[in-house]
DNA sequence: AAAACATATAGACACACGTCTATATTAAGG
DNA sequence: CCTTAATATAGACGTGTGTCTATATGTTTT
């Protein structure tokens, strides 16, 4: 995934919203939409908008579908930014990244 | 400065090829014109943005206006983005961009 | 199968935003 | 001063995008 997806994916509020509640927590849709002020089909909207970023991971329980935000996409994506705009800031940064990846 | 200003600053391509020129040196306004496809108050706009979001670092010199990209602010900005959005994966991180801060 | 429920998709609408041309502002030189 | 040069601002225009209502899709239950 490159840097502009990533931006253009979480430059919406209304979609870090629902990053922050998907961000240590498994939510149905319904969730999403109960403790957010806008319809279901606007949540879908961001959901798809996170998904096709590749920032939350999906399961289908029966009739509902539960979302996390992928928390390793994020620290990736985040790194690449680093490296991209930040490189002579990034270096102890990048190689503790590494480090928490692969552990 | 919030995350949402942040995202939204880097959510354009051009801003962000822009970024990219700024990165590691100091440009005029017309050296950016030069390097990029767009006319000038194009760019001209696309610094305002940056600079609203404080992501450069602005001087002047006579009547030249130059520009640099503010690695520091990018590496803080990216930290905040992973302290909310990757909390879970960030600590050894957040401690070594606090290491590069205050070295 | 049909009905009910949860989510996704389609289409419409309004507003945000990126780009341009034209012009204003600021600074240096003649 | 007046002109030239560099950058910033204003306004217009088209496209992108977030939101909604209406409806389709998929899953369970009776």
């Amino acid at each position: 995934m490159d840097a502009l997806t990533f931006a253009k994916a979480i430059s919406d509020e209304t979609r870090q919203e629902i990053m922050q509640l998907l961000c240590c927590d498994w939510l149905s849709v319904g969730d999403v939409v109960e403790r957010m002020g806008v319809t279901q089909p606007t949540v879908s909207h961001h959901l798809a908008v996170l998904r096709h970023a590749e920032l939350v991971n999906t399961r289908r329980e029966g009739k509902q579908v539960f979302y996390t935000l992928n928390q390793d996409a994020v620290s990736v994506c985040c790194g690449m930014l680093m490296q991209t705009f930040a490189p002579e800031r990034t270096t102890i940064t990048l190689s503790a990244i590494t480090v928490n990846e692969t552990s």
